[in-house]
DNA sequence: GGGATTGTACGAGAACAGTCGTACAGAACG
DNA sequence: CGTTCTGTACGACTGTTCTCGTACAATCCC
């Protein structure tokens, strides 16, 4: 179990547009918001593990989440600060955006 | 030729985030940040037509960007304020961000 | 009208993304 | 020590995305 993360410098934003670019992700980074920490398998429900794995994965690969294995669980939490001193304001605006799409148009 | 363009309503924020999570459209993007009319044709270098056309469908069906028949050309324009009432603020943090990701690390 | 220009439409192929089931690894708990 | 729990690894399948070439439509210009 590797679970590379990748430093700040290197977050390409085409990565964390695509990582986000998806409803899952997208539902999953709104419970992730508060900056806690949520156990993966807590987070998004009707879904296999090995799927919640995957999306894990793209999360973590673009510099979306940190995961820190913690007994038998693995946490995941959203790397704001990073994602703050890379991309200023870009997070922020996806949350709202979220929030937005979210409401009966 | 139908150029279907959303209405503001319409616009879903994992088409817009897809739509720009790729690094040909978002050097697009770029290139329209000016909110002016560009040809088709001129935006990007070294693809096919029919590429161009494939990247200009996904940019005008997530609401991005407007395609508007003029003569024999098409022109593009960013769509700066019907993204700006629907996603406040996240346009330009992704300007932003596209642009420090284009910088020298 | 005939030719050149600009872009779309369509079909094809390669690569990728999203999903699952099964198998496995590590930690906790009896 | 064996079982349970949590999650990863891997392989498979399906559907989508990206790219191109060819064909076509519309416009402009001679």
């Amino acid at each position: 179990m590797v679970l590379h993360h990748p430093a700040p410098e290197q977050f390409r934003l085409e990565n964390v547009l695509t990582a986000l670019g998806n409803p899952t992700r997208l539902a999953a980074l709104r419970v992730l918001a508060d900056c806690r920490q949520h156990p993966c398998g807590v987070v998004l429900q009707g879904y296999s593990k090995s799927t919640l794995t995957h999306h894990w994965r793209v999360l973590r690969e673009a510099g979306v989440i940190w995961q820190e294995p913690a007994g038998r669980e693995v946490l995941l939490r959203l790397r704001r600060d990073d994602l703050e001193a890379r991309f200023p304001g870009l997070l922020d605006s996806v949350l709202n955006a979220a929030a937005a799409d979210a409401e009966p148009a």
